[in-house]
DNA sequence: ACAACCTCCTGGGGGC
DNA sequence: TGCCCCCAGGAGGTTG
C-alpha cells in the first residue's frame, strides 16, 4: 500500500510519541508477517528505549537505544496506530476503525500508550538489525538515493536509463533506481511529465532527453511533496498514526481515473487503464508520449 | 545483465 | 443473499 509520503507521514506522526519512549512489553500475535519475527523479538524490544525515527524509501527505522534498529515496512496494506494514553484526544478514538483480528503486533508503553501494527494481507514486515552499518543491510543496502534528496537528479535517471528497453514505468518502480515510489505516484509524476508509461527507457537517456529527464525529476518531487503536505492517499487500509485519512488520492490526475477527461487544460484526452507487467497501469494517452 | 513472469495473503467489490 | 472472479498501494524470487 504505502508509498513514501504515506510512510513518511506516519513516520511525522508517531515522532511525537515515541522518540524517548520506553518499550515495556511487545506481544506478538502471529509467527510471522512475510517473514518471520526475529529469534527473540519481543524480549530483544522489552526495555529499550526508542532514540530516534527515521525512513528510508519505505522502510521506518526506530533506533534504539542499544544501538540497534528496529525495522518495519507495512507492504500493501500494513498500517501503524497509537492508542490510549491520557495525552490521546477523545475523538481519537472515535476516528480509528478497529480491526483486532489484523492486530498483528502490539507494543506498549509506559501509561497506557499502545502501538498497534495492523495488516490484513501481512506483507509488510519487521526485523531487527544489529548495532553497526545499518546501510550494509542487504534490503537498504540495494536502494537507490532518495527522491527528495540531494543525491537524486536527472543524471541519476541518465545513468539508470541508459540502454534500457524496458518500459519507463518499471524502471521507476524499481527501489535501486530511486526509492519509494509505487504504481500511485510513479502514474501520477509520468502523467505530470508528460511521458508515456510504456515509453523504452533508453529513449529518455542521452543529451537530447534532458529536457524531459528534468521534467521528470521535477515531477516526481512536486508529487512527493504535495501528496507529503496532504497526509499521502488513503484508497483502502492506509490510515496516519491517529487514524485519520490523507487526501491527497483527491488530487490524483490519472491513478483510479478511468474513463474520466484527462485534466491537463486543453488536452481532451480521456484517462485509460491498461495492464503493464501484471499490474494496472493509468494514462492519458494524447499527451503522454 | 535483463525482462517478464510468479508468489506470498486476505478482503472488498462487481457481476450474475 | 450468495458465490465466484477479479482486483489491490510491495518486493523478492524464478525463468528464459
Amino acid at each position: 500500500m504505502p508509498e513514501l509520503p504515506e510512510v513518511e507521514t506516519v513516520r511525522r506522526g508517531l515522532e511525537p510519541t515515541l522518540v524517548g519512549a520506553v518499550v515495556e512489553t511487545v506481544e506478538l500475535f502471529r509467527p510471522a508477517l512475510r517473514i518471520p519475527f526475529p529469534e527473540g523479538f519481543a524480549a530483544r524490544l522489552s526495555g529499550r528505549r526508542i532514540e530516534s525515527l527515521g525512513r528510508r524509501s519505505k522502510y521506518l527505522l526506530a533506533g534504539l537505544d542499544d544501538g540497534a534498529t528496529l525495522l518495519v515496512h507495512l507492504g500493501m496494506s500494513g498500517s501503524l496506530r497509537l492508542d490510549g494514553g491520557a495525552a490521546m484526544p477523545d475523538a481519537y478514538h472515535h476516528a480509528v476503525a478497529k480491526d483486532p483480528a489484523h492486530d498483528h503486533v502490539v507494543f506498549h508503553f509506559r501509561d497506557g500508550v499502545r502501538l498497534l501494527y495492523n495488516d490484513p494481507r501481512r506483507f509488510g514486515l519487521m526485523d531487527l538489525v544489529a548495532a553497526g552499518d545499518l546501510n550494509a543491510d542487504p534490503r537498504l543496502a540495494v536502494l537507490g538515493p532518495e527522491p527528495l534528496g540531494n543525491a537524486f537528479g536527472a543524471d541519476v535517471l541518465d545513468a539508470a536509463f541508459a540502454g534500457r528497453a524496458a518500459p519507463l514505468k518499471a524502471l521507476l518502480l524499481d527501489q535501486s533506481v530511486v526509492a519509494g515510489l509505487g504504481n500511485i505516484y510513479v502514474c501520477e509524476a509520468l502523467w505530470r511529465a508528460g511521458l508515456s508509461p510504456f515509453r523504452p527507457a533508453g529513449s529518455l537517456a542521452g543529451p537530447a532527453a534532458a529536457p524531459a529527464r528534468e521534467a521528470l525529476v521535477r515531477a516526481i518531487s512536486d508529487v512527493l511533496a504535495e501528496a507529503i503536505a496532504a497526509g499521502g492517499s488513503s484508497l483502502r487500509d492506509y490510515v496516519h498514526a491517529d487514524g485519520s485519512l490523507g487526501y491527497f488520492q483527491h488530487a490524483f490526475a490519472v491513478y483510479d481515473r478511468e474513463g474520466e477527461p484527462c485534466p491537463r487544460p486543453g488536452c481532451g484526452g480521456t484517462i485509460v487503464r491498461r495492464r503493464q507487467s501484471g499490474r494496472s497501469t493509468f494514462l492519458c494517452e494524447r499527451c503522454q508520449r
